[in-house]
DNA sequence: GAGCGATTGAAACGCGCGTTTAACTCTGAG
DNA sequence: CTCAGAGTTAAACGCGCGTTTCAATCGCTC
């Protein structure tokens, strides 16, 4: 076959090396020296693994993709959970891999591809967000048949804005309260904070009276 | 004095295309070469004005600041006004001020500042976030005062992350649902939703009944 | 161990970058 | 008119970039 079989450690050492500086540099300022330097490899080492820097750049994505979603699966209580038990395992699970994904390169990746977005974003909305969202969106359609696409749309974006904003927002948050606040061990409370407001919000017809 | 008092229009067609190109390109992608052939200059023309290209871009964020806040200030109702008026109004023209700077440089700026920390970072939050948090964390205050300050800070987090999330994410709605839902037109409907989401979140006790 | 792709290595290529230089133009004061 | 100073210009500088080259080396089959 053209392929070979066997994976050389190379190429996954320059795609780990490359998703740090990426996401640390952006995709100008990265230099291809720099991602081969911290891969303990040659400069043609790119150009023979990938052909150029974009290339690697696309599959540096790929490659972020398949790490978080095998590292931190996000999975909903079997059937017999309670909407608040579902809400809590999702945006928990939500948080725990944006809070998480902050201190490896994965999350700062996606967040400069959002602010900037090249030719990887719609791998980022298809593989990333879109899963999440429609899962979500299933979840308030089963509570409230009744609502509307639009205002469902509008209650799916407005709980998946909280959550991603605790990650957007990191470098703001650090400035106005440092970069303790907000982060994993806040992640319950926080959790619990939007799943309530978002319940709330959804004004069910009386469920368990607590 | 050292400092001249015309303000020749070199330096300001500098700032203008300088803004357009680094909202565009980013800091590292932009250069010296395209922003000089924007503002019809020549390349020396920003290292006599500015000193150099970092310099530049510090005094674009100064530049962008001052043309937003005289452009949409947030404005909030004379003093009778109910707290939903006053939400409305904030969360309006927090909105506005988005979604509308979606259109001119100045706000793809802030987003790529805020993906990408730099030395700007600070200005921006100081000049551009803090105020907002502020103000809203001063309405919530007036109608709720028993809340805890860790809470209050939850709540005014929410709501600005619900409007900062249309902004942010505008490259994921573009690929999500198209280039149209959730601009403008849409403003006063979100608004609302996330208006009423949030007082019900408040669980005030029994305001107007309507 | 000979032969042969796959992989790596050191050096170089051309290019475009940010910046500098020095000559030129303009403008207003004396 | 003179001339000093602010502003502009074209040309060049050195540098580091992404990429290419080609020889050296590896890892394997026979």
């Amino acid at each position: 076959m053209t392929t070979s079989t066997a994976q050389p450690k190379t190429r996954l050492r320059l795609l780990e090396a490359a998703g740090e500086v990426f996401a640390g540099e952006g995709y100008e300022g990265a230099t291809v020296r720099a991602i081969c330097r911290r891969a303990k490899a040659n400069v043609a080492a790119v150009n023979y693994h990938f052909g150029d820097k974009e290339a690697l750049y696309l599959e540096v994505f790929q490659h972020a993709f398949e790490t978080i979603h095998e590292r931190t699966p996000i999975v909903l209580p079997e059937g017999e959970a309670s909407l608040r038990e579902q809400l809590e395992a999702f945006v928990g699970g939500f948080l725990q891999r944006l809070l998480t994904a902050g201190d490896s390169w994965h999350g700062r990746l996606m967040a400069r591809e959002l602010a900037a977005p090249g030719p990887a974003l719609r791998k980022v909305t298809q593989n990333f967000v879109r899963p999440h969202i429609e899962l979500l969106q299933g979840l308030i359609a089963g509570a409230r048949p009744d609502l509307q696409p639009d205002q469902l749309e509008l209650h799916a974006l407005s709980l998946i804005g909280q959550c991603v904003f605790f990650r957007h927002a990191r470098p703001i948050l650090d400035v106005l309260y440092g970069p303790e606040r907000y982060t994993r061990p806040d992640l319950t409370r926080i959790r619990d904070h939007i799943v309530t407001l978002f319940l709330h919000g959804l004004e069910l017809p009386a469920e368990e009276p607590l």
